[in-house]
RNA sequence: CGGGGUGUGGCUCAGCUUGGCUAGAGCGCCUGGUUUGGGACCAGGAGGUCGCAGGUUCGAAUCCUGUCACCCCGACCA
């Protein structure tokens, strides 16, 4: 059987060593680097480029929604950060103590934000007093540390890049209202900028975010099978409010509890891209996040006209709004070819002297190397529909793979065998006990419930460990 | 945090078992020339306190202790 020629040495295929794969992707494609401190990393350009990308989409769509950006510190004081009592219990074995001042001790020791609820809520149980107040929809990005035993770049690192986003309403519909709307801009995102598919759904009890009363999640299938959780809503109910003492005074004088939302979003949406779409030639990035939409490449460079032409060119797509940029430099052609695939530049055109004769370039494609060739005076324009197409497709192609690994099962020997067979989701149902998740846990090697679904008809009435009555029906699945 | 593995020029590694000349190779990098539609070729050159800190020794990349980082497999998370 003849083997596809092997284009690049430095990347282990994806197939042989997926971890290593991964590894290797992000290093050619220059993402990020290894810092001196465990689990904190050093973004390079590539890497952060792309996440302002992402930002840019994702605050866009925030504030299509009424979202207001803000900034809390980092330093939170223990006393605070123990006030609500699931919370703390949650976030204890993570956190970062600051314990000096210069050279004095603290007299309170203060944690590095794991995460910022505590911080919102003191704020606010000092400046929301009336119905008038409220509610308040707001955004921060920020870093947020926490002490992981275990680090990977963008999938678990100790410091992250994120967003999270803390609300407070009068009533208990208009907050949980909040916590689905933007799981909703979460899934469009993923769906319309990352092409990513996904399932989505509630967690189950103790799956749940620390104080929270309902967990929303996006649960996305990387491409060794695996699901990576990508995003969360939390709904808050007033448990966590009425431990900090946020109450309002409504229009009939009476004191009220509010609601609280909060929803978060991190760059390892990054490794998500990664695992996703990437391939054994390196990264592969859908065209709305890609910080170079096309990588202009001049053949024969050397040769009378074509460096001018490719200037020209260059110059034109600038100017039409595309993210682009040329190569001139002395490398070869072949090298530079590959260079751009690693990086997962979604286009390269190729122009040299055959071409400009014909006053045309060619227009590479890197998802599926598709070469088209396309006339000089049209290119400004079309180029736009390559990318766009190359975007749908990459969705499409994701969630073919994605659909091609949802099963079902209504027995455990049918559920162990799909999970050996073809690695994914799995559709079960599950009477709802911890203890019964883990013992599927344990004959499946690892899979757990990834979120309910909670809009479907259930395929059994029975759980598909103890056979008691089913209470919900999940997605099970193995995850990072 | 438990089990396993690895740290030697920018990268991939050899050397370590059995301590001993000036620490090697390939790739990359620099200079010059020839090339140029899928990682080109020739010639010359630069670059390393062997992860870090102690220890043993006349002598340590090599032996001992500690520590840090990374990778793989398990328990927790965005």
């Amino acid at each position: 059987m003849a083997k596809e020629k092997k284009l690049v040495e430095n990347i282990t295929p994806r197939d042989e060593n997926f971890a290593q794969w991964y590894t290797d992707v992000v290093r050619e494609a220059e993402l990020c680097d290894y810092s001196s401190v465990k689990g904190c990393l050093n973004y390079l350009p590539n890497g952060y480029a792309i996440w302002e990308l992402i930002q840019a989409d994702l605050d866009r769509r925030f504030k299509e929604t009424g979202v207001e950006n803000v900034y809390l510190p980092t330093l939170i004081p223990e006393s605070l950060l123990e006030k609500e009592a699931d919370h703390i219990e949650g976030f204890a074995p993570e956190v970062a103590w600051v314990t000096h001042g210069g050279m004095e001790r603290l007299q309170e020791r203060l944690c590095i934000r794991p995460t910022s609820e505590t911080m919102f809520c003191d704020l606010w149980a000092k400046t929301v007093q009336s119905y008038r107040d409220l509610p308040k929809v707001w955004n921060q990005w920020n870093s947020v540390l926490r002490w992981e035993k275990t680090t990977r770049p963008f999938l678990r690192s100790r410091e992250f890049l994120w967003q999270e986003g803390h609300t407070i309403h009068a009533t208990y519909e208009e907050a949980e209202e909040r916590t689905i709307q933007m799981l909703h801009v979460y899934e469009d995102c993923y769906r319309e900028t990352l092409a990513i598919p996904f399932v989505s759904g509630r967690k189950a009890e103790h799956e749940k975010f620390a104080g929270a009363q309902d967990t929303y999640t996006i649960e996305a299938l990387m491409h060794d099978g695996k699901a990576l959780q990508s995003a969360t809503s939390h709904f808050f109910g007033s448990g966590f409010p009425d431990a900090f003492g946020i109450k309002y005074v409504d229009k009939n004088n009476q004191l009220q509890s509010v609601y609280e939302t909060s929803w978060g979003w991190s760059t390892r949406s990054i490794g998500a891209l990664i695992m996703v779409h990437g391939d054994d030639s390196g990264l592969v990035l859908p065209p709305h996040v890609a910080p170079v939409e096309c990588r202009i490449i001049p053949i024969a460079q050397h040769k009378e006209g074509v460096l001018d032409r490719s200037y020209a060119l260059l110059d034109e797509l600038k100017k039409a709004g595309y993210r682009v940029k040329i190569d001139a430099s002395e490398k070869s052609t072949g090298w530079k070819f590959s260079e751009q695939e690693m990086l997962g530049i979604p286009t390269r055109i190729e122009i040299g002297p055959k071409d400009i004769e014909k006053n045309q370039v060619v227009v590479v494609r890197r998802d599926n190397r598709e070469k088209i060739a396309v006339s000089l005076d049209e290119i400004a324009t079309k180029l736009r529909d390559i990318l766009e197409q190359e975007q749908q497709d990459m969705y499409d192609k994701a969630n073919a793979f994605l659909q091609s690994h949802i099963d079902t099962a209504t027995e455990l020997d049918e559920m162990v065998e799909k999970f050996k067979a073809n690695r994914g989701f799995v559709k079960a149902c599950w009477c709802g006990d911890p203890e019964c998740e883990g013992e599927v846990k344990y004959v499946t090697g690892g899979a757990a419930t990834r979120c309910l679904i909670e809009d479907e008809d259930m395929i059994s009435d029975k759980c598909i460990w103890c056979g008691k009555p089913a209470k919900h029906m999940a997605y099970w699945g193995k995850s990072y």
